[in-house]
DNA sequence: CTGAAAGCGCTTACAG
DNA sequence: CTGAAAGCGCTTACAG
């Protein structure tokens, strides 16, 4: 009864007693249209109840009016990260202000992610943003074969190819810095001040950047305070890893006194260990986790941890990478700085390790 | 130096020496061309490095190739609930499998909710999967206002909306049967078993189909077993309410021996605050949670939860949904039961409670 | 087996 | 301030 067919902006012309460039017109506001044709326009258009199609509108304009992003990573660590849904719903905010929409692939090998870009690249988004940064990422350079647009997330200043000059400079993508350095030091002090000497750090996986400048921030920090900062080992951001590595670094003699946690799951797996071990927490070890996941705040005692802003760091990336579309000179812009949360894991060392 | 402008099929068919039709016909195979032809086509598309305007085509075809899935719950949730990255994860697969992509939106009032769906429908996707439904879901409703195509994954086997038969009957829409509570039954009668009689439930939010869905089963469960199956608070989820409700029921006199929890954030909040009260788990309390999430596995103790195959979920719903845009008579699909994983959590009651 | 042409529903110079 | 027309890059009857 209610729609036999969708109305076009024929039918809304037709109703409205104009061409169908005026009731374009008067949609995009691109040209001013008189008053009285404007309201006619929107009576026409809502009686009909229509609304510009999409497909049509990026035929014409070739523009989509979407974004995509890719995350290469296994279902149970996004799962438990809670950095991607936060991210995701910045995203979101300042797409649904400009009635834009994000692409989401969520795939398991290299090779589904290159697909997922060339389906992308066939005209379906406007563009791309890069997230989770490898040490030598193939993606710059797969992204200017494509010719599709992109920003990165990366605490890294400088493009992440290397490669000659000439496909370099194609390469170069514009990037929102979510640098997390100054909070590992941040932590790397508090534990200093509150008497550790043997602190201890479980990274994320080294392949990527950030978990590479974690890390590069924990040696620089224990450097800084005359500390040894070899007790370092590989985690990969699940819980077992945070588990089996907690359980290597509580064997060694002497063991460390505190753990920094590249992310809170590790941590939480880490203390949850710890504890069944018999060891008190904090009294019998201190330990801080990265990403302020919703657990951290309400577990007993609560996990000392750091906020990362994920949420404007989606937004601004966003912002960023609208702004390359709209043909604004790509500009590396700076996120939210992260902020440390204390809270009750962290104590002093014991007297008798 | 590489791409000037991006060849179009035109550029193929000229190339190749043909005609635009033989090339979109060379690639869609709706009708034979001779092997030579052929060869020359993709030749020739390899050359140019052509690949289908994805907007041209849904604008010919009226297809958009996409599909759409909109989440209205807190960043926060969706951050610990594993069930969502898994079951986009096997949405991508089947859609990686036929070409297609993936939109999403996480809205965080009912008032984006809508205008996502608006969105969608305005030629960007050609359905969309329907999470989450509520008591009294308003979507099925806007679904067929909208004229947009929709599965849901839901509990109960009939349609969510009610109404005047007449608006009913445009509002059906065919669901992936997701019934959490054999797992519930499973849940309780292992708690039994293991010696206990006072079992508490912290729910999920009752607003939700699923939340009423494993209260009910809890219900029935217990009263199935000759139990009182009054003890239960209403969680919503988070780990915050997994602490309260927890605090609540063990200031209970007597209090539960045993608490059947709605998701594995609010059970491990749960455990963790049960411990700060110098309880041992399971001697003194057993607990079981719902999700299987990475976290429940690496605990320790390893806390009992149930796999609930989201990510088989996803793939299923994708296909079910895929079938409805071919045309195929909607129906119900079942998918797969979920399975108990027994860990550690679970123990006989105390002696003297 | 192949080609010429119309059409999908918009937007955007070009004229007036 | 408004209209007629071309064009975006495909697909699909219609002819042959």
């Amino acid at each position: 009864m209610t729609q036999h067919r969708k109305a076009t902006i024929g039918d809304v012309a037709e109703r409205a007693g104009v061409s169908k460039a005026t009731v374009s017109l008067a949609y995009s506001g691109k040209r001013p249209v008189s008053g009285e044709t404007r309201r006619r326009i929107f009576e026409a258009a809502a009686a009909l109840d229509w609304t510009a199609s999409e497909s049509a509108r990026a035929l014409a304009t070739s523009r989509t009016g979407a974004i995509g992003l890719v995350i290469a990573r296994p279902p149970e660590i996004i799962s438990t990260d809670p950095f991607f849904p936060r991210f995701i719903a910045g995203c979101e905010t300042v797409l649904a202000e400009v009635g834009m929409s994000l692409l989401l692939s969520v795939v398991a090998s290299e090779k589904d992610e290159t697909a997922a870009y060339r389906r992308y690249a066939a005209g379906r988004v406007d563009g791309v943003i890069l997230l989770d940064l490898e040490v030598d990422d193939r993606r710059p350079r797969l992204m200017s074969e494509l010719g599709l647009p992109a920003v990165r997330l990366d605490p890294s200043a400088c493009p992440a190819a290397s490669g000659s000059p000439e496909t370099d400079e194609a390469a170069i993508i514009p990037a929102v810095h979510a640098e997390n350095a100054s909070a590992v030091h941040e932590l790397v002090d508090l534990l200093v001040e509150a008497g550790h000497r043997r602190i201890a750090h479980v990274s994320g996986p080294l392949q990527y950047v950030h978990g590479v400048d974690r890390r590069d921030a924990f040696v620089a920090a224990m450097t800084a305070q005359g500390l040894d900062p070899s007790m370092i080992v590989e985690g990969d951001f699940t819980a077992a890893s945070g588990r089996e590595r907690t359980a290597e670094l509580l064997r060694m003699t002497p063991r460390p006194t505190a753990i920094l946690y590249a992310n809170d799951v590790m941590a939480i797996a880490g203390l949850s260990h710890a504890r069944s071990q018999g060891l008190r927490i904090p009294e019998d070890l201190s330990l801080t986790g990265f990403d302020d996941s919703d657990l951290a705040a309400h577990l007993s005692p609560r996990l000392t941890s750091v906020s990362t802003g994920a949420q404007a760091a989606g937004a601004m990336t966003v912002r960023t990478l609208l702004a390359v579309l709209a043909g604004d000179a790509p500009t590396t812009v700076r996120s939210d700085a992260p902020v440390v949360i204390r809270r009750e894991t962290v104590g002093p060392p014991p007297q008798t390790p």
